[in-house]
DNA sequence: TAGTGGTCTAGACCACAGG
DNA sequence: CTGTGGTCTAGACCACTAC
């Protein structure tokens, strides 16, 4: 093998890195099977595994018969981007922006505490943000944490950056997140902030965060300005997506 | 064998049904390898296939050395429901009713065009409804065919059920579909059909289906007033999300 | 009809978790 | 240590596509 990898692995590597710097362009075939166990010296375990993984990835197509194909590129999304508006920023290539509005240490209502899984006007910290994208309006961030988790942010300097990158620097752990995407019409402290009417259309996404061992840390909801923010997702046919729609009736 | 099933699904659809029916309860080990190739008189490929579609659908977790385990149930879509909004309803337990308002065969505008990858004026069947839930209006549907695939609609009654599996009893190859979610407020047909006011918030989902080969067959956007539907995603640090954020600046 | 990918067999060795 | 799941080999047959 060389090195410690796995063959399968690098074969997988050797396909992904191919494929998205478009050496196997959109449309083309890959290699066969029986090339690539030539060229990687292996058996078709291996290569089958590989094309099992970029299958599960939505990167190719293939069926009985068929020459394998490639599809057109699907995006993906980094943790820190999913949970951290600074980085999906970042990432995206444009300047994040916030302007704070309050910082608050209060109970937490009833609602709330359900989400965080804490008693009733059990202490929380609450953040309410106007975010901005490239120094124009884009989204009004409302973020909530147990006191435990929030304390850190009492002394931050919520106006300088990123919070969830404040939160892991002092040592708080956060290994998933559930993200609830919907429709909304914008209340008086969303209209006034981003400047449109109220009842206007926002992309609402509210977020749980949780620990290892599945204590949530954080429950959030920010609503995007449409235009500013849309959710993109590939699913193909065998492969059920990760992604369910819910109906709230 | 028995009937005409591969071994492989054969063994994937005894666990899945006995994972679902907690004969196999979330934290129980499943049966070792060894012993599903016994009882399926199998040899081990099958039955690492089953293992590897279980564990895709993140139904179980195994690792070197370590007993497979069922996990909590984790909500996922199948593929008919992603793209076939009576298919979601049935499985979500709901009664789909559509209302159509026309079925029109007509030349492509640019945009359309585009996203079907015909030439522009190229004909297209598209086809607007009204969707109901448990009766309720509940979603304005447009959707949009090249002529090729389209054809097979034009003497179809679009009011008596889902288009999605008259395609495929007509042949018509759909192998993936990207969805992009994102809010938007309700035009004038909208807000008629709906019965809400002009510019009240709407989720849309604009969805484009493909063949295996990467051929558009759909393009389609779907309405839905909010508290119908939401969609909901689980995200691990570590683990790239197949759902991206993406802005339209 | 030649070549493809989908499926399956029957072995083998390994790293690791648990008793 | 034993047994587990992860990996790999070297064959084989089949259904299907494209030529």
């Amino acid at each position: 093998m060389g090195n410690g990898r796995q063959q399968h692995e690098e074969i997988t590597a050797y396909l992904r890195s191919a494929i998205s710097s478009h050496e196997f362009a959109p449309g083309d075939p890959l290699p066969s099977e029986s090339e690539l166990c030539q060229r990687f010296e292996s058996s078709r375990g291996p290569v089958r595994q590989a094309m099992a993984t970029l299958r599960s990835e939505g990167l190719i197509s293939s069926g009985r018969g068929r020459r394998t194909i490639v599809l057109d590129t699907v995006p993906t999304q980094s943790f820190d981007g999913v949970i951290s508006y600074s980085e999906w920023c970042r990432q995206s290539g444009f300047e994040a922006g916030q302007i704070t509005q309050s910082v608050t240490r209060r109970p937490a209502d009833p609602t709330l505490a359900a989400a965080l899984e804490i008693e009733p006007r059990a202490p929380v910290v609450s953040i309410f943000r106007l975010r901005l994208l490239n120094g124009i309006p884009a989204m009004v961030e409302r973020l909530n944490y147990p006191l435990e988790v929030g304390q850190h942010l009492l002394t931050f300097d919520t106006d300088s950056g990123s919070i969830y990158q404040h939160l892991i620097d002092s040592g708080v752990d956060i290994n998933n997140a559930t993200r609830t995407i919907d429709a909304i019409g914008a209340d008086p402290d969303d209209a006034q902030l981003l400047g449109i009417t109220e009842g206007a259309p926002l992309l609402r996404v509210r977020r749980r965060a949780f620990t290892s061992n599945g204590t949530p840390v954080e429950s959030s909801d920010d609503r995007y300005l449409p235009g500013t923010a849309s959710f993109t997702l590939n699913t193909i046919r065998g492969n059920p997506s990760p992604l369910s729609m819910v109906s709230a009736r």
